[in-house]
RNA sequence: GCGCUCGUAGCUCAAUUGGAUAGAGCAUCUGACUACGGAUCAGAAGGUUAGGGGUUCGAAUCCUCUCGAGCGCGCCA
């Protein structure tokens, strides 16, 4: 039952006309204060209409009203101020939990609909940084949360193995490099190729032709080109997918660049039939002077395509192959105006889906207010930082729970947690300044903090030795109606957090639940023997499982005891 | 120079998208029945929301200017 909803209805009906239901929903807010109740409308609107002073309709309504499941309302200036009856709803909300396990708070807005997300996309050849850990975590978060809203969610990892930076790489390996040596350490010895190309590159000017000369090659089927870019693909996978391991992501497709490259022919003769190519400086551009954006390079000067050559022949393909209602980049922010050009390409030949695709942009890592940069070799690698999360979660369970059984697995889930936490508790589209040592934190508002949590609701619930039946009464107290307060907003909450694409909504939001619990747990002996005992437990259950659930959909696992 | 994003406690971030008294967590300082797990809880302290002007019943939020930061702006991705 949304409650909301409920006092929506009840306002509009008290009303003749004035108001919609849909209106008066949108008007009502949850107060600040718990002083001003549960729900609370404010008048000012109303004034205007109604030709009265907000605090006089307020105590018209709040007169008016009365309804069992309010226990009391109350006129406080401009607002109508509800509490709820605090035993009824608990126990409507309790119940409802414990009987949908899981699946409370599932949606069905998106039933029969295809969303295809492209995330994480990380490049061939270089290092899985800090950087590479927004867009994969956000990206997995949201397709979690499009299928709870019932999409049926397309997860693609668009590598980024097709490119000039692949000519770069294979004219610096012709120079320098090593093969015995890059079979030993492949990422580690092509990232330094890499960063040796740009700073050699920065005296000797032949370089940088070299490198196109090789990529203009690569496209075009040399056989040695492809050999070589081969290899240095399927030895960066390997290391691609232990990270991904650790994290749980997973992809449905792994189709990168390359993948395009037969399909790009296709589009640029699309755009030649409606004359929407035009020449300059020897490169092919689409013009989108009507929309303020720079020209669109589809093609360069030697013949070779561009990011967005390919970024049009994989939006095609995936329309074609799966008809999505919807495709997300989640794409960093610094990325904007390409997809802007993309999209607009996309418009201008005439394909309405267009405008269902959205970039969907994030902030940069910063490292001391700067972004972090691979050319210049300055980076802090992913898996370095999961490493040491592992490492001090193991040496917290050594000082804490030394008698735990699967201390390699719970440690795991620990640190990994709490670096992805980290990364998702912020606000979508802000810069993140890196700090190993907070991204460390395991107290406070951190991952390990909802999963100690979700540990000490299973203690409980295993040390109560009774099975819980779905009975509820009482549940009165203020720390208790915290909680059901919070759990009946769980489902409004991912809504939310679709509509904005913000996976940090659902990390803020478990977060208020662990308190909430937190707070419970030190006011409320759980464990006596009274009447209310089975409602106590209920209260637990029903928090473990909406603790499990928001967590999940963030990507984060829960081991029951840690 | 132009465009985008932003500026909130010492630090890292919130603020129901224009609503009531701007809230959390770190860090600092106090406390917590000899405990259902102390990776916890309760409390103290910390603010002219970068600054000026405007819009209205009401502004951290909207418009404008100034200052400051980050990122983009044709053959990189």
């Amino acid at each position: 039952m949304n409650y909301k909803v409920y006092f929506a209805k009840r306002i509009a009906d008290s009303l003749d006309e004035q108001l919609t239901e849909q209106q008066a929903y949108e008007l009502i807010e949850t107060p600040k204060y718990a002083s001003h109740g549960d729900l609370a409308f404010p008048c000012f609107t109303l004034a205007k209409t109604l030709r009265k002073s907000p605090a006089l309709i307020a105590e018209e309504f709040a007169v008016k009203m009365n309804d069992p499941l309010f226990e009391k309302v109350e006129a406080k200036g401009a607002y109508v101020n509800v509490f709820l009856d605090k035993a009824a709803v608990s126990k409507q909300v309790v119940e409802a939990i414990l009987q949908q396990g899981s699946h409370y708070g599932d949606l069905s807005f998106g039933k029969e609909q295809t969303i295809v997300l492209d995330f994480s996309s990380p490049n061939i050849a270089k290092p899985f940084s800090m950087g590479h850990l927004r867009s994969t975590v956000i990206g997995s978060a949201i397709a979690n949360i499009a299928e709870k809203c019932g999409y049926k969610a397309v997860r693609i990892n668009h590598l980024g193995d097709w490119g000039t930076q692949f000519g770069k790489l294979i004219a610096a390996y012709k120079r320098w490099g090593d093969e015995s040596k890059i079979k030993e350490n492949p990422i580690k010895e092509l990232f330094s190729l890499y960063v040796k190309f740009h700073e050699e590159a920065e005296t000797d000017k032949q370089l940088e032709s070299e490198g196109r000369a090789w990529f203009k090659k690569l496209e075009d089927g040399n056989e040695e080109a492809h050999r070589i870019w081969k290899w240095f693909r399927d030895e960066s996978l390997k290391d691609f997918s232990r990270i991904y391991e650790l994290l749980g992501v997973s992809f449905d497709s792994y189709n990168g660049e390359a993948f395009y490259n037969d399909k790009m022919e296709h589009i640029v003769h699309l755009l030649e039939e409606q004359n929407l190519l035009s020449e300059s400086d020897g490169a092919m551009v689409v013009r989108l002077d009507e929309k303020e954006l720079p020209p669109c390079l589809i093609k360069k000067s030697d013949g070779a395509t561009l990011y967005a050559t390919r970024d049009l022949a994989a939006a095609v393909y995936r329309y074609e192959t799966y008809q999505f209602a919807k495709a997300l980049y989640v794409v960093g922010r610094e990325q904007s105006l390409h997809f802007q050009q993309v999209f607009s390409v996309l418009e201008k030949l005439g394909f309405d889906w267009a405008k269902t695709m959205v970039h969907v942009p994030f902030g940069l890592m910063l490292k001391d207010g700067k972004k972090m940069s691979t050319r210049k070799g300055r980076v802090i690698l992913l898996e370095d930082a999961l490493k040491e999360a592992i490492a001090l979660a193991k040496q917290n369970i050594a000082a804490k729970n030394p008698g735990l059984e699967n201390k390699e697995e719970v440690a795991r889930q620990v640190g990994v947690g709490a670096v992805i936490f980290y990364d998702l508790k912020h606000e979508r589209t802000n810069n993140i300044e890196f700090s190993l040592e907070d991204m460390l934190k395991f107290e406070g508002e951190t991952g390990p903090y909802v999963q100690y949590t979700y540990a000490r609701s299973c203690s409980i619930l295993r040390n109560a030795q009774t099975a819980v039946t779905n009975t509820i009464h009482g549940l009165t107290t203020e720390e208790s109606w915290k909680i059901v307060k919070l759990l009946a907003s769980f489902p409004s909450v991912i809504e939310k957090a679709y509509e904005h694409l913000d996976p940090s909504l659902i990390a803020k939001y478990v977060i208020d639940l662990a308190q909430a619990f937190n707070s419970y747990y030190a006011h409320t002996k759980i464990l006596v023997k009274d009447e209310e005992l089975n409602s106590r437990l209920a209260l637990v259950q029903a928090a473990a499982i909406v603790l499990k659930e928001g967590l999940r959909l963030l990507g984060i696992e829960t081991p029951e005891q840690m």
